[in-house]
DNA sequence: GATTGCAAGAATGTCAGACAATCTTGTTGA
DNA sequence: TCAACAAGATTGTCTGACATTCTTGCAATC
């Protein structure tokens, strides 16, 4: 038996499981950026007691997708502009990196997953589910992530998406928003199936810019 | 006064204040990678409760420098050079792209702080101080990730080179290694002064693929 | 002698309850 | 209207407990 192969089961502890339902419930844009979470609301919602929600608190927290005041509890961060603009930054950083690396490396299934997947995009994207859209485009960006070769890329990456998911779901309801995020990714998946690098990252960055561009314009219209 | 100014100070938790402890003994190598942490003992080390360590070993689980396994408990990663490499190159983007932004935004007053601390790395090479060398290089990048104008490239760029301080620990005792260091960052301080990115840029790569190489000439001498 | 199986002990995952310190809020008084 | 205050809510932290799950050492077997 090859030593290194981990074969160690993980049962999911509660508190794995905790993270994993507020993540959601954030993403989902269940909790307004700014409000505060209760712990003895959360505890009593999830069934859970109050030292094994903290600690999925603390793992939220250092992923900073909530801030935790001394003396004042868990909230949901918001964002404002410059610091949104800095995740974007960074994650252009990442995601340009991480298409042309791709295009270099994929496999052709992998290559017929990101095809899957642009498809199911387009299929949201001529809906107006708005959910739907951020949840395929997502997937899209992960499998890129997934295969550009370097899982820190990816996990630094997921970890940035995340943080700015209030926005991605604001802006993606934006008129137009998605048809045009669409021919953006169609451009990144052509270049990354030619196995052209450098169009590959001009693509991707192309795609970033209008997503945080688009971000911008829903971000002024709410406030 | 001006609503936006955050005054709030915060009182140091007994969490927080245990999580910059245990960073510190991580950082410092005084747990081996793959040694285990055994709560009951660092709750008596540190004076504090399980609760609150469970909450503080969470936070170093998000952030990487630990490991948690259901049912085995906390223990330090011991990063294969496969990981090793994948975080050396997130942090090549990271400190690639800081060093250029600084090189045209540092003031005045900052650009007498890196050289400070770039001084301050000097002294340390000519020592056989390889603790003190990795402190004071760390020094060095954090003014210059400080002043590239984008704290989330600063906080990623950190927790990166947190997870792989143990390397750089190793790779700084090498022989003639912090020598070699001082000249690299000496290039990047002079391409900052000078205020030319391109330079910057380059000097910046050049430095962390060398740092790269050592950490695993030292890793390959090692096992 | 090496391997398997088992049992005792150690360590973790989770909960309940408690209490002081701090924050929030509604009310009272100026 | 505004400031002071008191009651209630919330958080930070601790103690203690117990079921589950590893780990380890020893005995039994092949």
């Amino acid at each position: 038996m090859p030593p290194e192969l981990n074969l160690r089961i993980s049962p999911r502890t509660v508190q794995q499981e905790t993270v994993g339902k507020l993540r959601l419930a954030i993403f989902s844009g269940m909790f307004q950026p700014g409000s505060r979470l209760v712990e003895s609301q959360l505890c009593a919602q999830l069934g859970i007691s109050r030292p094994s929600l903290r600690e999925a608190l603390r793992s939220l927290e250092a992923e900073r997708l909530i801030e935790i005041v001394p003396n004042r509890g868990p909230s949901i961060p918001a964002l404002t502009w410059e610091e949104a603009t800095a995740i974007y930054e960074v994650r252009e950083l990442m995601e340009v990196e991480a298409a042309g690396r791709c295009a270099l490396r994929i496999s052709a299934e992998q290559l017929a997953e990101l095809e899957k997947s642009l498809s199911a995009f387009e299929d949201a994207a001529s809906s107006n589910d708005s959910a739907a859209q951020v949840m395929t485009a997502a997937d899209f960006y992960s499998i890129i992530l997934a295969n550009c070769g370097n899982p820190v890329l990816e996990e630094v990456h997921r970890g940035l998406v995340a943080r700015i998911s209030f926005f991605r779901g604001r802006s993606m309801s934006l008129e137009g928003r998605a048809q045009s995020s669409l021919s953006e990714m169609r451009e990144i998946f052509e270049a990354i199936a030619a196995g052209d690098e450098k169009a590959a990252r001009k693509a991707s960055k192309r795609h970033v810019l209008k997503a945080k561009a688009a971000a911008k314009i829903s971000m002024d219209s709410a406030s």
